[in-house]
DNA sequence: GTATACTATGTAAACGCTTTCTGATAACGC
DNA sequence: GCGTTATCAGAAAGCGTTTACATAGTATAC
C-alpha cells in the first residue's frame, strides 16, 4: 500500500464527525462514506487478532476438477463474509515459501495431500481451524473431513458394466500412489467384482495418475502387451480422455470392443464422443460444505467430523447404453 | 583482542567457539525454526505498509476459461513471492462487500468488466497499481492492459471458412453486451467478410452470451426462423457446445451442413465431436504477463501500457477439414 | 596513535485499528 | 434525598512487526 496518498484514516473520520476514535470504531455508520473511508485490513487484523480470511491449499489448478471446487468454495466463503487466499503447492514441493497458516488466515481448507503431513499435525496441535477435503487425517487428529462416496460410486459403476453389459475383464486405471479417492474407488471396484463372482486380477490394475497423458501411456502399454479386457474403469474423467485416445488409435471401438467409464463428471464428460458414462461427484457442494464446517470451527462451534457426499451414476454412451436413454 | 569483556559479537562467539561466522548464523536460524516462529503477516503489513498480496477480481469462476487464467496467475504470483487473494463478483453485483483494494492488497488484476468503472477510476486516481485483462481502460486512465489478438484471430477463422470451405452465410454468435473480446471478434468477422466481397447481414448476428444455454437457445431460434446459413462462428468455445446441441437436434450435420468454429481453445474443444476448429488464445500466458506487469508497477518501474498476445488458428474437424490433417 | 568512515546492535517510534478501562452522567429504587 | 447500577464517551493500552535513529564497536587511512 505504498502508493496511498493521504487517504483517510479513522482519525480523520473522528475529527469530521466530532467524536473520538473509539466511537468511530464502534459506530462505523455515518461520516464514513463522506471520506470514502475503508478500514485498513492489516490494522484491524492486528488489533482484533482475526484475519477474516480463509486459506485454500490445493495441488493442481490445471485439471477440470478444480474450477468446480473453487466455485463452491468462493461462493460460500464470500457469503460468510470472509476473504479467500489461495495457494497451490504445484511442482516444487520443496519451495521455501512460507505456506498459509496461523499468520495470515483464520482457518485452512486443505485438498487431498497438498500439505505435508507434519505441517498438518503442527497446525492441528496448535488447535488451528482446519478442514480436509478428500483426505482422512491421521488418527490422533480430530479434523473435519469432507469427502465423497467413492466406494459406492465405483461399485455402482462396475456393477453396471457387469450386469448390463456383461463385462468380465475390467481394467482399473488407478490414480496417484496413495491418493485416497483412488484407493476407495479400487475398493469399490473389487467389491463389485467379488459380489459378482469375478476374481480380482492384479494385472488389470494399471496406473493412470488421474492424468490424460499417463493414462494414454498405460493404455498403450496394456494393448501392446496383448492383455485382454472388455472394459476400462478410468479412475477419473481426465484419465478417461487418455484411454479414449489410446483405444481409438488401436482401432478398438468404444463401447463395442471396450466399454469405458470415468469418475467425477466434469464439464467435458458429456461432450466427448462417445459421451462418457461416469459418476457424478458433487464437487461444488464439497467445496461449499467444507467452508461451512470451517466456519463452524471459526465460530467455536462443533463441526461434523465426517461428511460423506452421495455420488450418482450418470449413464451415457461409453458403457454401451444407447444414446436414446440419455438425457442431455 | 578483546579489550573489554562485553561486546560479544557474532564474530567473538565464532572465534571463541572455534567455528565460522556462518555457523553461528545458522544457530540463530535454528533457534527460529526451533520456536516455529512465523512472523505475523498483519503486523508486518501494518508496519511496512505492504501487504505482499496481489488481488484478482474475476466475474465467473465457472467456465472452462478460468482455470487456465488462474493457473498462469497463481504460478507467476507465487514465483514473485506474493500471495494471491481472489474475489469473484458473481451474480449479486450490488453486494455490500468491500471489494479488494488498497486496504488489503498491493495491486489488483482485473478481468474484463468485473469491477465497476467508478471503482476502477477511484483506484486509478489514488495511483493504486492496477492491471487490466481483456479490457481497455477509459481514456484518462493510464493502466496497463493485457489482451489478445481478437480481431486477427476472428479474421483468420472466418477467412478460413470462406476460402477453404466456400461458406458465405456465416452466423456470428456474439458474447455479452459490451464485452470487449466479443466486439473485436465481430470486427474481425466483418473485415473477413468484406475482404472477400461478402456483404454483412445483421440478421446473422445473434446473441450467445459466451454461454452454452444461451447459445443453444439462440441457435434453436435461428433454425426455427428458417434463416439460412452454412457456418457458425461461435463467440467462444463454451457457446460452441450449445451450437452443437442445437444443430444435432435439428439433424444438421457438422460440418457438412453447417461448419462451426469457436474461440479460445479450452480443454474440451479437442475432445468434442467433431473436434472443434477454433482459435488458440494464450490464456495462461495472459495471466502470467498480467502479473509481470503488475510486479513492475509494484516495483515502481514502468509497465507496458498494452500487451497484445498473438492468437493461433487451430484447425480440427468442425470446419470441414478432414481428421487426417489434424494433429492431436 | 588518532581521526574518520563504516557496521553491527540496541532503542524507540510509528503503523491504524480494536478493546479494555475509567470516569461521568443518567436512570433507578428505596 | 441518597446510594446503586446501567450507559456511554473518551482515554489509553496494546496488537507484532518494521524502520528510523542513536550508539557503540570495528575497520581503514593517514
Amino acid at each position: 500500500m505504498i502508493h496511498r496518498n493521504r487517504s483517510s484514516t479513522i482519525a480523520d473520520v473522528a475529527r469530521l464527525a466530532g467524536v473520538s476514535i473509539a466511537t468511530v470504531s464502534r459506530v462505523i455508520k455515518d461520516a464514513i462514506s463522506e471520506l470514502k473511508f475503508v478500514p485498513r485490513a492489516a490494522a484491524r487484523t492486528l488489533a482484533s487478532r482475526r484475519t477474516n480470511t480463509i486459506g485454500l491449499i490445493f495441488s493442481e489448478i490445471g485439471g477440470a476438477f478444480f474450477p468446480l471446487l473453487l466455485k463452491g468454495i468462493e461462493a460460500e466463503t464470500r457469503s460468510a463474509g470472509y476473504e479467500l487466499l489461495i495457494h497451490s503447492t504445484q511442482a516444487a514441493h520443496a519451495q521455501k515459501r512460507r505456506p498459509l497458516g496461523e499468520h495470515n488466515t483464520d482457518g485452512l481448507l486443505v485438498f487431498t495431500s497438498s500439505l505435508e503431513i507434519e505441517e498438518l499435525c503442527r497446525l492441528s496441535q496448535i488447535n488451528f481451524p482446519l478442514v480436509l477435503m478428500h483426505q482422512t487425517p491421521p488418527d490422533e487428529m480430530n479434523t473435519p473431513v469432507i469427502t465423497i462416496e467413492n466406494k459406492d460410486g465405483a461399485e455402482m459403476l462396475v456393477s453396471h458394466l457387469i450386469e448390463k453389459h456383461a463385462r468380465r475383464r475390467i481394467v482399473y486405471m488407478q490414480g496417484p500412489e496413495g491418493h485416497e479417492d483412488s484407493q476407495w474407488r479400487e475398493r469399490g471396484y473389487r467389491e463389485a467384482l467379488e459380489s459378482h463372482g469375478i476374481s480380482f486380477d492384479p494385472g488389470l490394475v494399471v496406473s493412470g495418475e488421474f492424468d490424460e497423458e499417463q493414462a494414454f501411456a498405460s493404455m498403450r502399454q496394456l494393448l501392446l502387451d496383448g492383455i485382454e479386457f472388455d472394459a476400462v474403469f478410468s479412475g477419473d474423467d481426465d484419465a478417461a480422455i487418455g484411454v479414449y485416445r489410446a483405444l481409438k488409435m488401436a482401432n478398438r471401438s468404444i463401447p463395442d470392443d471396450v466399454a469405458v467409464v470415468g469418475f467425477d463428471d466434469v464439464q467435458f464428460s458429456r461432450y466427448i464422443s462417445p459421451a462418457l458414462t461416469t459418476i457424478r461427484a458433487p464437487i461444488e457442494e464439497v467445496g461449499r460444505e467444507a467452508v461451512r464446517q470451517l466456519i463452524h470451527l471459526l465460530n467455536g462451534e462443533q463441526a461434523q467430523s465426517l461428511t460423506l457426499m452421495r455420488t450418482e451414476l450418470v449413464i451415457r454412451e461409453s458403457c454401451g447404453c444407447s444414446p436414446k436413454e440419455v438425457n442431455p
